[in-house]
DNA sequence: AATGGAATCAACCGCGTGCGC
DNA sequence: GGCGCACGCGGTTGATTCCAT
């Protein structure tokens, strides 16, 4: 037995709504709530179809929805959630308040995937080519066509802020605060497949020329604040969870005063400052890929005499060389605070409230099952309540959540 | 000014899933 | 357990917009 249409689609319109109809949806919708789109169109005098309605208020008449251009953080949150969820749209646009998994989705292919697919380097290639990454915009620049309506925008508003001296990308002169952090990459999810390393997944992020607003990211989180105190434990539990060298382990966390709006800062510990946390951008941007596909940039802590050495191969494999000061008598509790975050570095649950994560079970997590066998670099290394000890506690996670 | 072509995005379509009967 | 229905999601389409020539 075929399938039952939707709805009757003899006499029903399609295409383009008119602001009549919009008008007759959104005084419906006022009026008896969501729902029932079977059924709403016959009761509101609309000659469409049900799911055509509900497109149309969630995609467009809804009051809540944000308008305008995404901004630079929005472009990273969707980029590394979908490098991490994969084509989930609307498990990314739950993410993103006031957008919808539609608009996500055009603005990936319209904008972003063609970002990404222009900086990929074919691994195949043996060009030795040290690239400075803040001169791969223009070479990506496209060929031609129309800019975007938001682009042109987001060049006008570009020199706005800047003659308001508003946040500058400059890491050193960065003064802004709440910065999302930077996401991992990790394994894409259905029919897409990690072609390039993280690396060149991050070559593609900073594209927007030289001064990218800066700007409080809040993201939300569909976490709840009774789950996310349950699963963070306390306060004092949270604070441990600061590491041994000073650098912030991130945890998602549904603050209480943000639990009731529903939504939860995609940042460890609330808010990241600045000098906590290196855009991935600026990294790449002051760093050089080496012709053999690695990444060598040297940190400097806050004495000169405080230096790491960050080497991240084409094999993903980082490798960490510290120098630490003198008078801290090589006291890695002294180094950098900075965490730079790579391909086998990051924290799953920084991305992902781990209430959603968790609800994917091992169809999400499956990829988490490593174990961890260097330290630092901002992993955690304690004994969790369940007795697991030395593993990133996100394998503890789903040791208990399959056992 | 006309036109071709690329980009954008609203909307459509089919499928998967959950739920009630 | 099977079936039908409703809903949600992701892929795709096509109308529209606008830049480049």
């Amino acid at each position: 037995m075929g399938r039952a249409p939707c709805c009757e689609k003899v006499g029903l319109k399609k295409g383009r709504w008119t602001a009549e109809e919009d008008v007759l949806l959104t005084k419906y919708i006022q009026a008896n709530g969501e729902g029932s789109w079977r059924s709403l169109p016959k009761n509101a005098g609309i000659l469409r179809c049900g799911k055509s309605c509900r497109l149309r208020w969630i995609n467009y008449l809804r009051a809540d929805l944000k308008r305008g251009n995404f901004t630079s953080q929005e472009e990273e949150v969707i980029i590394n959630l979908h490098a991490t969820l994969g084509n989930r749209w609307s498990l990314i646009a739950s993410y993103l308040p006031g957008r919808t998994d539609n608009e996500i989705k055009n603005y990936w292919n319209s904008h972003l995937s063609r970002k990404i697919h222009s900086f990929r380097r074919p691994l195949t290639q043996s060009m030795p080519v040290i690239m400075d990454l803040t001169k791969t915009a223009v070479i990506a620049k496209r060929k031609g066509g129309r800019n975007s309506k938001g682009s042109m925008k987001e060049i006008k508003s570009r020199s706005t802020a800047k003659d308001t001296g508003s946040c500058s990308n400059k890491p050193a002169e960065n003064v802004c605060v709440n910065e999302v952090v930077p996401f991992p990459s990790t394994p894409l999810l259905e029919k897409e497949t990690l072609s390039t390393t993280a690396i060149e997944d991050r070559m593609v992020l900073d594209q927007h020329g030289e001064d990218k607003e800066r700007t409080t990211h809040v993201v939300p989180s569909p976490c709840q604040d009774t789950v996310v105190e349950g699963m963070l434990g306390s306060s004092e539990e949270r604070e441990s969870l600061v590491s041994e060298e000073g650098t912030i382990e991130n945890s998602m966390q549904c603050p209480s005063g943000n639990a009731e709006k529903g939504t939860g800062i995609l940042a460890p510990h609330e808010s990241i400052d600045s000098s906590e946390t290196e855009w991935f951008n600026d990294i790449l941007d002051s760093e050089l890929l080496q012709p053999s596909g690695d990444l060598t940039f040297t940190e400097l802590g806050e004495d000169s005499g405080n230096v790491k050495t960050h080497t991240t191969a084409a094999n993903n494999e980082e490798t960490v060389s510290r120098n630490c000061s003198a008078d801290s008598g090589g006291d890695l509790s002294s180094c950098t605070s900075t965490t730079f975050y790579f391909v086998d570095d990051w924290e799953w649950e920084n991305v992902v409230p781990r209430s959603e994560l968790w609800d994917e079970k091992e169809y999400m997590c499956s990829w988490l099952w490593e174990p961890s066998d260097y330290h630092g670099k901002g992993e955690r290394h304690k004994v969790d309540d369940n007795g697991f000890e030395g593993h990133n506690p996100m394998i503890a996670a789903n040791a208990l959540l399959f056992s």
